[in-house]
DNA sequence: ATGGTCTACTGGTCGTACCAGTTGACCTTT
DNA sequence: AAAGGTCAACTGGTACGACCAGTAGACCAT
């Protein structure tokens, strides 16, 4: 298989460093940026370079601006929003952040349940067949890779079925999240990939619009998948130790 | 009482505009944004105005830039994380679109049991002390913006102590949500803001570690609380049509 | 049908000049 | 001493204009 080969603009490359800086407290809350011109120095890339990345600190929460004085560093863990996850969860020396992860881990314990309650109490024929159709399309493969993509756009069917478009955007940037370290959770969740018949509750709950089962079978399913991943990222944390 | 003037610059007020335009399908997902020289000249400001809005767009998972290429229009609904949430729920129009305020609610009020119960579980003793002593100044008011005010700190802790960064991330976005509909709230809610038992009886369990317990009281809080709230978003809706 | 190549786009970078808001030092005035 | 005005030296915001770099499509050679 090839990879897409990673481009980066002088914007990107400074939004990342200046991100990482203040992610690691190396810029403190509260502490002021170098001046723009200041940092163009520092970096040698041209202001606008340096004002693109800024904007997207802005935008992202990490720093606040003020037109004629010095631009500060913000709390993020009080500013940011979920799309902070993914650069959250590996630190500058590229190691996991266990406690990151088990985090988001937890959300989407916690979040899918309810969605897929909730999809099951809108009631809408279209999803009932979307779903099963995944589910035989699941039967019909072995393999695990594929099987994870087919789970995930299980869950995406649902999300979307709930009809919460902050359900949505939170299972966004869970879902980026996760796409970080995605290659290391297929093993660990192969044996949750292949208990179709857990789908398949799942999906018959849904189309028969029984909130009830619906949540139930949703848990039982995200419970044990999270446990197996909880159980993973204590052996990485150990071993990071 | 005074209001501090708005301002906004020109990147700004692009960023605005294109995010609207977006939002309300003027501008469609797959489409082709024009290029940043054709908008400079469409909205008669510089290159770099329109680079950086475009920047920001691009941050917020709205648009994907492509060097040498067109810039596309994103689904957000795919693409983009919760941030988005406070530019959904109101429209061009100036109109609250109710199902965005009723899945912040929901979502709002589906966390927050688990939070509470996980912030239990922690058993820190400062977190107790905490509550207990904004349940204190709670009880020494009477004016109800002030209760507001303090029970949103009361949450803020439940949320620090729960020691879980995708809810404190998530809870911004939804926290950044309301702030645009806070004073429509303050009567509506001002039934559950007086019942200062609940807020103590929630201290209590989160600082004997019962998290069963303090489950139990965030959910019978926050299910009157979201309730009252959904009843006035079915007054707004009808309202509307 | 494949692969080169040329051209007219697209976004990315640069440097410089100037506009606009903030801050603090300093100097009045009261 | 306190209030307010003034000025200089910062800060970020905007503007042009030039050029670099990647893409996409038309066209041509193989």
């Amino acid at each position: 298989m090839f990879n897409a080969i990673s481009k980066q603009s002088l914007s990107d490359a400074v939004f990342d460093q200046l991100r990482s800086r203040i992610l690691s407290d190396d810029l403190q809350a509260g502490q002021d940026l170098p001046s723009e011109r200041v940092l163009c120095e520092l970096l040698k890339v041209n202001r606008s370079a340096v004002r693109e990345a800024i904007k997207r600190l802005q935008q992202a929460g990490l720093v606040e601006v003020r037109h004629g004085g010095a631009t500060q560093v913000l709390d993020y863990r009080q500013e940011a929003g979920p799309d902070l996850l993914s650069s959250l969860l590996v630190n500058a020396q590229g190691e996991i952040q266990v406690d990151v992860a088990r985090s988001v881990v937890r959300m989407r314990q916690v979040l899918s349940p309810e969605i897929a309650g909730d999809a099951a109490s809108q009631q809408v024929p279209e999803v009932a067949a979307g779903l099963s159709l995944i589910c035989r399309k699941m039967a019909a493969t072995k393999d695990v890779l594929t099987l994870q993509v087919l789970a995930f756009e299980f869950w995406d069917a649902l999300v979307d079925a709930s009809n919460n478009i902050a359900y949505r955007l939170a299972m966004n940037s869970l879902r980026k999240t996760y796409d970080h370290i995605g290659g290391l959770l297929v093993q660990v969740m192969e044996r949750e990939l292949l208990d179709l018949a857990s789908f398949e509750q799942l999906a018959e709950a849904v189309r028969d619009g029984d909130r009830q089962h619906a949540f139930t079978c949703a848990k039982v399913y995200i419970d044990s998948s999270s446990a197996a991943i909880y159980a993973v990222l204590d052996l990485i944390e150990k071993d990071q130790k």
